[in-house]
RNA sequence: GGGGCUGUAGCUCAGUUUGGUUAGAGUGCCGGUCUGUCACACCGGAGGUCGCGGGUUCGAGUCCCGUCAGCCCCGCCA
């Protein structure tokens, strides 16, 4: 476009630039009977013959634009003719008021049009292989183009709103935290391996042929080194990396909120992240949380609701049904107990409407998380029904009624077995009866810590103790001697925070004792050498002067996901991979030429 | 590593159960009409390796075997 012939700026000129003096969806009255330069992308075009509309579009959203033989040269008006969807265009024109018949209450720029006058085709677009304008969730393009043509897929209004509302989280922590005294501090990518779970991506060194980097799964031991080194309070928006399998909630490269704090005990902990993600959410999802959130412990959440990860949405609680359902002739029951087993359940509010067929599924549920499958009785106004009815006559229905609150109507389900075994059935059961029966309070927030987790967990193959949360962690009873002597026993300084179910956010105050440490290492069966050469760095900072400290680890990805509802990480990450851990739009991994690869000293082994 | 679902027009899907004439719809695209639309409307048109390979059959989108891709789950992920 040759000169400006409007005005300089407009009334909001902080976003006016040399191509457009405001934003297409923050166009407000302000404007009226003003000339205003805007620039964006064709969503859509409604072409009425003698006068035709443009939905111009871009990040702050959409306003229409107007042509007509009245205030339109021949030419322009034959330009805009030839527009089509998401080509690049700026306009020059006069902001009206529309026609009270043609008002749009659906659009926030709806009560006015720009009369256009000068029209630049800055760019035109190639037909479109997914639509960006349009689009419903029955129409949304499968997630697999969405993916290889991701620019026209973050193109979408949804999409941009999930990037706004990340972007709002992320300033918000930053705040929050800076406020509270903490610095940023950005740690190494190129790293050494460190003792956590996952499978680490390496990068090989040119320079030092034969050796390895490690990408990090997270900054643990360098956020702990920085406590060392005195940075009393640290935070990083930390890209954390893991080579795993995939899942609607997990990506190779996914980014985490870490944060330490020296010199704290849990309580100092729980209420900076507390805080923090009190911040988060009121700025970026416009929800006021309630703190200090309520705590439950490990044993309690695993009793209560047979998961460290309980979704209070749900009203159920799991209770112990051994004693009032054992000795009644029920064979199975019987014999779980003999085996030094548990009968537990709960009551599903309203679960007799579910029919046969529904709870087939539950029992198949149950049988695929590892149980032996799941009993139920439905207490109907003809009296009992299910496997159990004919064992629960008089005395034992009246319990169920009086201790455990079953009324008419209800179902309740039981798994039998180990305790691992029936907590993990019966969690799956108490989320599944209670999407099918609509038990889930719509809506809530519902968060919680879960505190006192063990320190060691019994390997589910060997039995030998490993690390519950990571192996810096600081046990409550910090006797050497009892870790050495039963280490399963220890309970750990470690939380998590869990949000409607979902664990967000987990942490620790860290050992910084080096005999208690040592205990712990030997626990897990390290060697001295091994220790000394895996993360003798931090062992050696210990020796220094090593402060109490601890802190948390967000998981920003899923935060957001929360927020914005989204039903996978996917959807509030730019540039995700697929299940396969690949990068579709940019073809990653790929092939790399055998003469590179000599370069770092790396040669390919035969296919097999 | 294992289990499940999906793959048909640019896109979203129907058709596959029970093999049989020319594989349909909506949307997008192209052309046309239209001065107040906003999912504009209306008329016309083009558009298909039924993911790929093999097999069974007179005949395969449909049945069988294999394979690839995407998604969901288990394992795995402190």
């Amino acid at each position: 476009m040759e000169e400006r012939s409007g005005p300089g700026v407009g009334p909001d000129d902080a976003l006016a630039t040399a191509w457009r003096d405001a934003r297409c969806g923050e166009l407000s009255e302000l404007w009226l009977d003003r000339r205003v330069r805007l620039a964006g992308w064709v969503h859509r075009v409604r072409d009425l013959g003698g006068v035709l509309f443009i939905d111009l579009r871009d990040r702050a959203g959409r306003v229409q634009l107007a042509f007509g033989s009245d205030w339109c040269a021949t030419e322009t008006l034959a330009q805009a003719r030839e527009l089509g969807s998401e080509d690049v265009i700026q306009v020059e024109g006069e902001v009206l008021r529309r026609p009270p018949e043609a008002l749009n209450p659906d659009l926030p720029t709806g009560g006015v049009e720009v009369h256009v006058d000068r029209l630049n085709v800055i760019s035109r677009s190639a037909p479109l292989p997914i639509l960006v304008a349009g689009l419903t969730e029955d129409t949304l393009p499968s997630e697999e183009l969405r993916l290889r043509h991701r620019v026209l897929d973050l193109r979408r209004p949804e999409m941009i709103h999930n990037f706004e509302v990340r972007h709002a989280a992320v300033a918000a922590a930053r705040e929050a935290l800076s406020e509270e005294g903490f610095i940023e501090v950005e740690t190494p990518l190129l790293t050494r391996r460190t003792p956590e779970g996952a499978r680490d991506y390496l990068v090989p060194s040119r320079v030092n042929p034969g050796e390895f980097y490690a990408l990090p799964q997270s900054p643990q031991l360098y956020k702990q080194l920085l406590m060392v080194a005195g940075y009393d309070r640290y935070f990083q928006l930390a890209r954390c990396l893991r080579d795993e399998d995939l899942r609607a909630d997990r990506q190779p490269e996914f980014t985490q909120i870490d944060v330490e704090m020296a010199f704290v005990d849990v309580d100092d902990v729980l209420g900076v992240c507390e805080r923090m993600l009190k911040r988060m959410w009121s700025r970026a999802a416009g929800v006021e949380l309630e703190v200090p959130f309520p705590r439950l412990s490990y044993g309690e959440a695993l009793e209560r609701y047979g998961t460290d990860k309980p979704d209070l949405r749900i009203p159920w609680k799991l209770v112990d049904l051994t004693g009032l359902l054992s000795g009644i002739g029920f064979g199975i029951f019987d014999r779980t107990v003999e085996e030094g087993g548990r009968v537990r359940g709960f009551v599903a509010r309203g679960g007799a409407a579910l029919s046969r067929g529904a709870i087939a599924t539950l029992d198949e549920l149950a049988r695929e998380v590892g149980a032996k499958g799941a009993m139920w009785l439905k207490a109907r106004a003809e009296g009992w029904s299910g496997p159990l009815a004919k064992y629960v006559g008089g005395e034992v229905g009246g319990a169920l009624h009086s201790e455990h609150g079953m009324e008419e109507g209800d179902l309740l389900l039981m798994v039998a077995g180990p305790d691992p075994e029936t907590g993990r059935a019966l969690d799956a059961l108490r989320r599944e009866a209670a999407a099918r029966l609509g038990a889930l309070e719509e809506g809530a927030h519902r968060w919680l810590w879960v505190v006192d987790f063990p320190l060691f967990q019994a390997d589910a193959g060997s039995g030998t103790p490993i690390a519950a949360h990571h192996p810096f962690t600081m046990p409550v009873e910090a006797e050497p001697e009892r870790i050495r002597e039963s280490p399963l026993e220890i309970i750990a300084n470690a939380y998590d925070v869990v949000y409607n179910g979902v664990e967000l956010a987990s942490g620790s105050i860290r050992c910084h004792d080096p005999e208690i440490q040592r205990a712990i290492l030997e626990v897990l069966g390290f060697t001295r050498k091994e220790a000394e050469d895996r993360f003798g760095f931090l062992l050696e900072a210990f020796r220094y002067g090593a402060p109490p400290h601890g802190g948390y680890a967000l998981g920003l990805d899923r935060t957001v996901a929360m927020m914005v509802g989204a039903p996978s990480i996917r959807d509030v990450i730019a540039f995700p991979k697929t299940t396969a851990a690949r990068g579709l739009m940019e073809g990653t991994p790929s092939h790399v030429e055998p003469d590179d690869l000599a370069g770092l000293h790396i040669q390919l082994c035969e296919d097999d």
